[in-house]
DNA sequence: CGTGTACTTGAGTGGGCTCAAGCAGGGTGG
DNA sequence: CCACCCTGCTTGAGCCCACTCAAGTACACG
């Protein structure tokens, strides 16, 4: 993780204005096409990274859960590609754009760990095009397949995204997700947090999802 | 373009074992899973990078064209991470990967053009998911789009991929995609190559598939 | 307790998938 | 040179999943 790399941690000790944020759900990291000036090592929760269509239609292109870098694509970049969103409570640690890139250039490790993350990036793209969208796999699977990358860890919990968030990753409508879920909820697949902070989370039956997740 | 950087220039000087290869349609330059032995980069022509799903479907993820780096994804790993598949006549010069490896860890300006090359191949594969793939939108308006990124160049010439291709890259059916072709064609929106090398191509009405593509 | 937001559920329709013929074209062998 | 086949494309008919439109319900928050 870069944000636990020596030569970063050095960057938080020896320069001011580097410090923990707590965002709450919905807020704004950044926005698609605003300047570039900072990026963000997710320490807790969900970031959903979206992109916007001609229509004004979000999609959801990628989710960033605890050890990713926010931004971190469009570091060389003068504006974000996309905007990163809060889902449920976040804490982050912000890292002006100055510094990261005075400590790229300065440090050619770095730059070697930038590619591993750009790269493993990519990787979950090219998992979303096979898996999760569209093609002619219905739709009950493929939310059983989101369900299961949206794990936290290797426990049972899974983040709960909204049902207009899911479509807008698997590319389908609310209504559809909808049926999906509470069908798993009905079957005992999928339990519903509580309140409070639990609201943010189902408890999944992982073995059965895995099993509905391979099509038939 | 990596391969026409000067160090990497130098390489093809001073080594054996690099020069341009010939492959004919359907050739593979390699195999998902095989053993990672070279970076390929694309002189002309077009290639599919294909992953297989369990149920042994094929879903193409990435479409490379001249001036692409087919491998690079998996240069520091043991394996390729998908298939490499030539459509049409391609031309390509073979880096053998320890070469390519040699040459990173010496000089560290590839190692940026590598960074850019792999957020690039991001931003693409972000691009397919939010416009290409699935989703609410109608078939017809994905294969315009699919059409107009198939472009060489900026020109009017359009990479002819079968259906089968066009299916497995925006996740529909050859029978679907051929209804709409089979229309653009009868409207003159696209007209089918003669023969020869033309055959691989269509020429289009670039302007009408942008009204196309753009929904409505 | 009212209001707003998010989710659920229902009915109806249509796009596209499935299954299944028919049809070019190009390569091969007689 | 032609008949043949083989592969890939086209076209058709029927059906079903999922999208659309539209209520109705649960829950949080002021």
């Amino acid at each position: 993780m870069v944000c636990s790399d020596v030569t970063l941690d050095d960057l938080v000790d020896f320069h001011a204005g580097i410090d923990d944020f707590d965002y709450s759900h919905g807020a704004t990291l950044f926005g698609m096409g605003a300047p570039t000036e900072a990026v963000y090592c997710i320490r807790g929760g969900a970031v959903k990274m979206v992109r916007f269509d001609a229509a004004g239609g979000e999609r959801i292109v990628r989710v960033l859960k605890v050890g990713d870098v926010a931004g971190f694509e469009s570091a060389f970049a003068d504006n974000y590609e996309h905007a990163a969103i809060a889902v449920g409570e976040v804490r982050a640690c912000r890292i002006p754009i100055v510094y990261f890139r005075r400590f790229v250039a300065e440090h050619a490790g770095l730059q070697a760990r930038l590619l591993e993350k750009s790269q493993a990036a990519l990787r979950e793209a090219e998992s979303w095009l096979t898996e999760l969208v569209g093609g002619t796999t219905p739709a009950r699977t493929r939310v059983a397949r989101l369900l299961l990358r949206l794990r936290v860890g290797s426990g049972d919990r899974i983040h709960r995204f909204s049902v207009d968030d899911m479509a807008a990753i698997i590319g389908s409508t609310p209504e559809t997700v909808s049926r999906a879920v509470s069908e798993f909820v009905r079957q005992g697949l999928l339990v519903k947090g509580g309140s409070g902070a639990a609201k943010r989370h189902f408890r999944g039956d992982i073995a059965a999802l895995e099993k509905v997740s391979q099509d038939g």
